[in-house]
DNA sequence: CAAGCAAACTAACAACTGTTAGTTTTTTTA
DNA sequence: TAAAAAAACTAACAGTTGTTAGTTTGCTTG
């Protein structure tokens, strides 16, 4: 792992940023400001504004497509890989929360790059739909409304950057676990 | 209800626009554009557009906090309550899906009207995790991290906004009733 | 049909936007 | 320590921003 440059600390003073006022909120002499030097200067480690959020977006992107790809393909069971995808989802908001904001709120903004980051995530949404449609086919899911059970996992793990930053705040493990526990089982108690 | 009124109209128009771009990106020429008329005229009707964003958000953040009231001094079950604020966020949501992105994205932007949305939303959060407090006392429900699952439950709710304008779109009654079902009893298979 | 009014218009503003060009300062390297 | 490279600077640009002032259009009503 290299030293990070000039160009990494700028991407990631600016993820803060966008997290606080989103993409179009934040100017070039916000964020020099925030980096202590004069907007211009900026322009001798990055070729645009643009080219920032592409940064933020794409490599997280690329990281949840890379993470998926080694659940589905691992033999575990289908209530197992989600469990796996959780954990996956709790690691890489762990270390770049402000990045998941942007990637959740700023991607329309990406004009070149927006087709692919589409791409990407219809892909991610259809294998983790793969998963749900094998657990219930081997009954190890509920037959109630995939997209329902989808939608509601997603949002929930699509929305931990705003709830790992909070004070009671857990470790990864723990979250994962009490997470999954949550999104598996639900939160009624079961008559014994 | 009285007739719509042109006002009625920009804010509405507003909502979409701020939707599928954002507050910030969205200009009053790109609204005025939208209405078929100049950004001055706009002006007849509102006095900025820091008033359209107030209009939009607290009147949404109200309804919210009025829907929750009344559940909470409902004679009914805490599982029973949390079946119905799924139902109040279904409907809530369904009559004004533009508002809400707003509502959750661009919030920040509110300047004088900041603090107060934010008190709602804590009121909001606060009675919320009451409701879920109680329903463990009562061992109605299990008796895991109270934050998790209420951050669970309100992420999904939140998300909402995103899910209902789909085409594989329910009936508001059906959508509430599956989702409480996810939520309540998670996606697992029991063992009969 | 004249008066009044709501709602559109044109023109313009001062401030702010991302970005470039050219220059100076600081740090690294030989 | 001199040269080279990296990273900061100042100044400026052309376009865009929210908003105001003043004017014109078109509908409603007495």
């Amino acid at each position: 792992m290299k030293t990070e440059t000039r160009k990494d600390e700028i991407i990631k003073t600016a993820a803060k940023l966008f997290k606080e006022k989103g993409y179009s909120a934040v100017t070039m002499r916000d964020l020099a400001s925030a980096m202590g030097m004069k907007a211009a200067s900026l322009y001798n480690h990055i070729k645009s504004k643009q080219e920032i959020l592409k940064e933020i977006i794409i490599s997280l992107a690329e990281e949840f497509t890379e993470g998926l790809a080694l659940i589905q393909k691992s033999n575990i069971s289908s209530i197992r890989k989600i469990e796996e995808v959780v954990k996956l989802h709790v690691n890489i908001t762990s270390q770049n929360t402000y990045g998941m904001a942007s990637l959740n709120n700023d991607w329309m903004h990406l004009e070149e790059k927006l087709d692919y980051y589409l791409e990407l995530r219809a892909n991610y949404e259809q294998n983790l739909r793969q998963i749900v449609v094998e657990g219930v086919e081997q009954g190890e899911i509920i037959d109630e409304n995939i997209e329902i059970m989808l939608f509601s996992i997603l949002s929930t793990l699509r929305s931990l950057y705003l709830w790992i930053p909070k004070k009671d705040y857990l470790n990864p493990e723990k979250l994962s676990q009490q997470l999954s526990t949550v999104l598996v089982k639900g939160i009624n108690k079961k008559i014994d």
